[in-house]
DNA sequence: AGCTATTTATAAGA
DNA sequence: TTCTTATAAATAGCT
C-alpha cells in the first residue's frame, strides 16, 4: 500500500474513503455509545472533521485535559493548546447557534424582495425552540471555562467575519461604478485584558 | 443502528471496530498522502488515538488555528447547507441579524451557567420585533443599490459590535475572580475599505 | 454522479 | 480471547 500517484484518482479515493470512514466512526460511536472524533486533511488541504457528540473541540479537550494516566506523554504547550481549543469551541458554538436559527428560517435568495424579512422573521420564531434544544447540546462540558473566553471567541468570530466581508467587498468593488473609491474607515479598538493570549488573525 | 445493550458484546464490537477504523485511517493517510487523526474513547473510558504524522496535538492545533473560520465549521448532516449559507450574497445581512438578535439579546457573561441558554433565548424572542425594525433599515430602498452597500453596512455594524465586545470583555475582566490578573492582551482591529487588510489581534 | 466485480469487514457461534 | 464462516459493506475501475 502506497501513495496513489495520479492526482485525480488520489482525490477521488480520498473523497470516497473519507465518507466511509466517517460512516464507520459514526457507527462505532452509536453501537458502542462512545465518543469518537476524526480529523482529516484532503490532498488539497481542506479539513473534514467529525465528532460523535459535541464539538471536535470538546473531544480534543477531553484528550488534552485528561487527568494523568499511566504512560501519558507530556503535551507540549498544553496550556496554550487548551486555551485555543476553548476559544475555537466557542467560535464554533456561535456559528452553530447562528446557523441553526437562521439557516432554515428562510430562503435567503429572496431576502431583498419586499416582505421577505417579514416572512423570514416569522420562520425564525418557529426555529427558536429547535435552536434552544441544539444549543443545550453544546453547553460547556469542561470545568473552569469562563465568560471571558466567550467574549474573546465572539471577538475572534467578528474579526474573521469582518475580514471575509472585506474580501467580498473588494471583489464587488472591482466591477462596481457606484462606489466611491476614496472612502476609508478606520477603527481601532483597544482594551487591556487579564486573560490569556489571543491568537492572531493577521492576513496580507 | 443503535447502542448494543449487552455490555460484553459492546466491548467486543468496540475492540474489533476500533482496530479496523484505525486501519482505515492509516490506509487513507498512506494512499492519499494526507494527515489524519482519530480519537476514540472505549466504553470503559480508555482513550485510543491515532495520528498519521506527528502527534495528535499537532493535528489539533492545525485544525484549530486554521484561518477562514467560517469555511470549516461542519454542520452535522448539513454540510451542503453550510456552503449555501456561506456563499449567500446576503451574508452581511445575516451577520447583522445575528448580532442584533443574539448579541444584544443576552448577557454573554451568563452563558456558561446552567439555564443561561434558556434565559438567553427568551430574551431572544423579545428582540425579534426590534430586529425586524432594524433589518428594515437595511432593506435596499432603491432597486439598484447593490450588495456593496450591504457589505459596507455590515462592516460598520460589525465594527461597532467589536467595540462593544471589547467593552463587555473589559467589564467582565474587572469582576471575574477566575481570571488571572497578571496578563495583558492588546487587541486592535483596523479596517480599511479600499484594500482587504484587516489587522488581527496582537499579543501584548 | 451510478454500476459491478472483487476485496474487506463484521457478527455470531465455536 | 481467537478462529471460522456466512453475510454485508467498501472499494477500484469503469462509464
Amino acid at each position: 500500500m502506497k501513495k496513489i500517484e495520479n492526482s485525480t484518482s488520489r482525490q477521488l479515493t480520498y473523497s470516497k474513503r473519507k465518507d466511509s470512514i466517517v460512516k464507520k466512526a459514526n457507527e462505532l460511536a452509536v453501537l458502542c455509545d462512545t465518543d469518537v472524533a476524526l480529523l482529516m486533511f484532503s490532498p488539497t488541504g481542506q479539513v473534514t472533521s467529525y465528532s460523535s457528540r459535541g464539538s471536535v473541540e470538546d473531544i480534543m479537550l477531553r484528550i488534552v485535559n485528561r487527568p494523568g494516566e499511566l504512560n501519558r506523554r507530556p503535551i507540549p504547550n498544553e496550556e496554550q493548546l487548551t486555551q485555543r481549543l476553548i476559544q475555537s469551541k466557542y467560535e464554533g458554538e456561535m456559528f452553530l447557534s447562528f446557523f441553526w436559527v437562521f439557516y432554515d428560517a428562510g430562503d435567503w435568495s429572496t431576502c431583498s424582495s419586499a416582505g421577505a424579512h417579514e416572512e423570514k422573521l416569522n420562520k425564525l420564531k418557529q426555529r427558536l425552540s429547535e435552536a434552544r434544544e441544539k444549543l443545550r447540546y453544546y453547553e460547556p462540558q469542561v470545568e473552569n471555562i469562563n465568560s471571558v473566553h466567550q467574549a474573546v471567541a465572539c471577538q475572534q468570530y467578528l474579526t474573521s467575519a469582518l475580514e471575509r466581508i472585506q474580501h467580498s467587498k473588494a471583489k464587488l468593488l472591482g466591477g462596481d461604478e457606484f462606489i466611491k473609491r476614496n472612502e476609508n474607515v478606520e477603527v481601532a479598538a483597544s482594551v487591556n485584558t487579564e486573560d490569556t493570549a489571543v491568537a492572531g488573525t493577521n492576513r496580507g
